[in-house]
DNA sequence: AAATCTCCCTGTAGGC
DNA sequence: TGCCTACAGGGAGATT
């Protein structure tokens, strides 16, 4: 399930290999993902060079020129560079033939991602406009957070997790942010302190960077630009360890649901 | 405005 | 080659 970490992973995976290429054709298997790709892609994409590649929250953005590529990975996407001749397998939905032989693929089993043609003016997209600052930005401050987050009422999960708040914080990062700053999910956003939101955006930002640094996490079915996965995993204190000793009191986690995602916290590290 | 709910999809895990 | 079901999750869009 890709997190902001595992999506600039990817685009610094792929970038080296498809930055100043054309892209010579392409070939669409499957066009049913979170929104239908664009029938005209081919036609649009083919002979185009690639003039960047660059990220806004969870979004890939292949710039073209004449338009932008935006890739969404969903939970269970990747983009891979592969040599033309190895066949496509099931769930490989679009190929990107480049220049030189290689093949920029997508991959994604769930198919919870997407694969958009953007025309115009791309910060001014509707997926785009409205989404928070960068985690990694000095945009994304505790003076910030802590001024939106008065008066909120939503669990200070939710809230980070919320994209028009801050982007790329996934359910994972989440867990493990507020682990380390020591402060249960379940607390009102407004009811937090600004000396805990200071340790908090320090935390995200530390977690984030650290994450970008080995790679990635991997777990299930991510593997990088390269097909290698990421070493992030081993270093997860909660997520995916509800009734497991805390890694720093030992008492057993706790984990509870919360929107539709699974929260896992220390009862006696974390208030 | 903010919070909550619903839905898209399929591999995996767990029960039997 | 075991079959069946529940579950996970990003996030847009609808609803409250």
């Amino acid at each position: 399930m890709p997190e902001l970490p595992e999506v600039e992973t990817t685009r610094r995976g792929i970038e080296p290999h498809i930055l100043d290429r054309e892209i010579t054709r392409v070939v669409v298997r499957e066009k049913k993902l979170r929104w239908p790709v664009p029938v005209k892609l081919p036609s649009l994409v083919s002979g185009q060079q690639v003039l960047s590649v660059k990220r806004r929250a969870k979004y890939l953005l292949i710039d073209l020129g004449t338009g932008t590529l935006m890739i969404h990975l969903g939970m269970s996407g990747s983009l891979r560079i592969v040599a033309a001749s190895l066949r496509a397998e099931k769930h490989d939905h679009v190929d990107f033939e480049l220049q030189g032989g290689n093949v920029l693929r997508y991959r994604d089993p769930r198919k919870f991602g997407s694969i958009l043609w953007i025309d115009r003016e791309i910060g001014q997209h509707p997926l785009l406009v409205n989404l928070g600052p960068e985690p990694l930005t000095e945009d994304f401050s505790s003076d910030y957070l802590y001024a939106l987050s008065r008066k909120r009422k939503a669990p200070v999960k939710s809230f980070i997790m919320d994209s028009h708040v801050v982007v790329g914080v996934g359910n994972i990062y989440a867990n493990e942010a507020l682990f380390r700053a020591g402060i249960r999910p379940t607390r009102q956003a407004g009811t937090i302190s600004k000396v805990k939101y200071q340790l908090l955006v320090a935390t995200i930002k530390e977690i984030l960077a650290q994450a970008i640094k080995v790679g990635g996490t991997t777990l299930r079915d991510f593997t990088g630009g390269n097909g290698e996965p990421g070493y992030f995993k081993q270093s997860l204190a909660v997520y995916g360890r509800g009734g497991e000793p805390c890694v720093s009191c030992n008492k057993p986690l706790k984990e509870i649901r919360q929107g539709q995602r699974s929260t896992v916290y220390c009862t006696g590290c974390q208030r």
